[in-house]
RNA sequence: GCGGUCGUAGCUCAGCUGGUAGAGCGCCAGGUUGUGGUCUUGGAUGUCGCGGGUUCGAGCCCCGUCGAUCGCCCCA
């Protein structure tokens, strides 16, 4: 064992420009979402565990073996948040919204799974997300979709990610759907790979987004959902494509498109990118009508979506987009008499909303060093006579000012 | 949960077929009489991820373990 402390497998410290980017992140999807009308919601981190076994199904690996579930010390089981949709349903139903709908909830946070970690993936991750509860038209699937993409543009990241999305029909679709593909796949099962022949039998649909070669060359001559869609999905899942065209968003159909969580429905979508490894996915959601019904409420049709922050940090990345850090102006005493007339100048500076840092020791070339180095914008000198010079640090020119002067600098 | 790769100063890395560790950057202090970004001199820093084994001797070999990473699985 070793005497130094690292963080916990799967967590990591955000710090410097890492945590510059994470802000951006959430900074600019809640801007963003706010544009569209989302408002934001902040739900508990755990959450009675019922709260996720109900919402997200027990066939799902996130219900059945990634859960950070504990006793607590009253003999309750509680559990980390895996994610943030079936929290959010339940708030609904707590609070009693379900009589005033719709509602548009945004929310930012840490969200627990205990998998093996890669790049992209953490077991402490974060995620945004855009909730739109109390509305089956489709126009509300797309505006949500909408909402993501602006989220993704302003963010600098949008080249090399792309929208696919599909359908999965309502639950009569859905049901004839997956009879239809049981029975393909089972007169094939000896070329199925070992995977899929445990999918055929727990999730048939997840045969479709299979990565082995053999899976694929399968699925190429699987029966398509199409077919097998009640006039009524089809007809939400045209009208989703007509508005997302009037939004201006651009898409790709992607027949092979499951959701892992079982309370989707109708419209699932994913934003996808190659840039990011095995971890492709970098926002996806859908509809899922039946969920708040699940936390006890009324029938509620509702869609939404799930970004990971930590993957959208990293496209940031990739495409240099990483923010500055802020620039300071230095203000830097002449000798230990002129520290208190810093002390006034500095806050001076910033009472009139200027970032100003004054070192706490170091002779004068020592803190232009510092001063440098932090990438300063300016250097205010203070003679110990109470005299000011405002030093530009880019363009090395010195100008004498007054206190009251400080203002517009 | 499965398979592969990797783990040396704060950072990026070097270290030949095993002989008790180096570079660059960064950091600290100077280059005399208060003004940074260049230059220059000097200095500190590692139980070579951790534990065990083989060996006269291991950073280099073996085992275990922790962590990162790539792929699978899963998913955001």
């Amino acid at each position: 064992m070793s005497s130094k402390l690292q963080p916990a497998r799967g967590t990591r410290d955000m710090i410097g420009a890492d945590a510059r980017r994470h802000n951006a992140v959430a900074d600019t999807a809640r801007r963003i979402a706010g544009l569209y009308g989302f408002e934001e919601w902040f739900t508990p981190i755990f959450e009675d565990t019922r709260v996720f076994s109900r919402g997200l199904g027990d066939t799902s690996d996130v219900v059945a073996k990634e859960m950070y579930s504990f006793e607590d010390r009253g003999g309750e089981s509680l559990t980390l948040r895996p994610e943030n949709t079936a929290g959010v349903c339940r708030a609904l139903v707590t609070n009693g919204l379900t009589q005033s709908l719709p509602q548009k909830a945004f929310y930012a946070g840490p969200m627990f799974r205990y998998e093996r970690p890669q790049k992209g993936r953490y077991r402490q991750f974060h995620q945004i997300g855009c909730e739109i509860l109390g509305a089956a038209e489709p126009l509300a699937d797309a505006e949500v979709i909408a909402a993501g993409w602006q989220i993704i543009q302003s963010l600098g990241i949008a080249e090399g990610v792309v929208l696919e999305i599909n359908t999965l029909g309502d639950a009569e679709s859905r049901d004839a759907y997956r009879a239809a593909l049981v029975a393909y796949f089972s007169a094939h099962a000896e070329q199925l790979s070992a995977d899929s022949k445990t999918r055929l039998e727990k999730n048939p649909l997840r045969i479709l987004d299979s990565k082995d070669a053999a899976d694929r060359a399968l699925v190429e001559g699987a029966p398509l959902i199409t077919a097998h869609l009640t006039a009524g999905a089809a007809a939400h899942y045209a009208a989703v494509l007509r508005y997302l065209q009037g939004f201006g968003v651009p898409l790709r159909e992607n027949p092979r498109i499951v959701r892992g969580l079982d309370y989707y429905s109708h419209t699932a979508f994913e934003f996808v990118t190659d840039r990011l490894g095995a971890q492709g996915t970098v926002m996806a959601g859908g509809r899922y009508d039946g969920l708040v019904e699940e936390m006890g409420g009324p029938p509620t049709p509702s869609v939404g979506w799930a970004a990971g922050m930590e993957r959208l940090a990293l496209l940031m990345e990739d495409a240099g987009r990483t923010p500055a850090a802020a620039r300071p102006v230095a203000v830097v005493p002449m000798g230990d008499a002129a520290e208190a007339p810093a002390l006034a100048a500095l806050q001076a500076l910033r009472a009139a909303g200027t970032h100003a840092e004054m070192a706490y020791r170091g002779n004068l070339k020592r803190r232009l060093e510092r001063a440098n180095k932090q990438n300063a914008r300016a250097a205010l000198l203070v003679a110990e006579d109470g005299g000011l010079q405002w030093k530009d640090l880019d363009a090395g020119t010195q100008v004498a000012v007054s206190l009251g002067g400080l203002a517009g600098l």
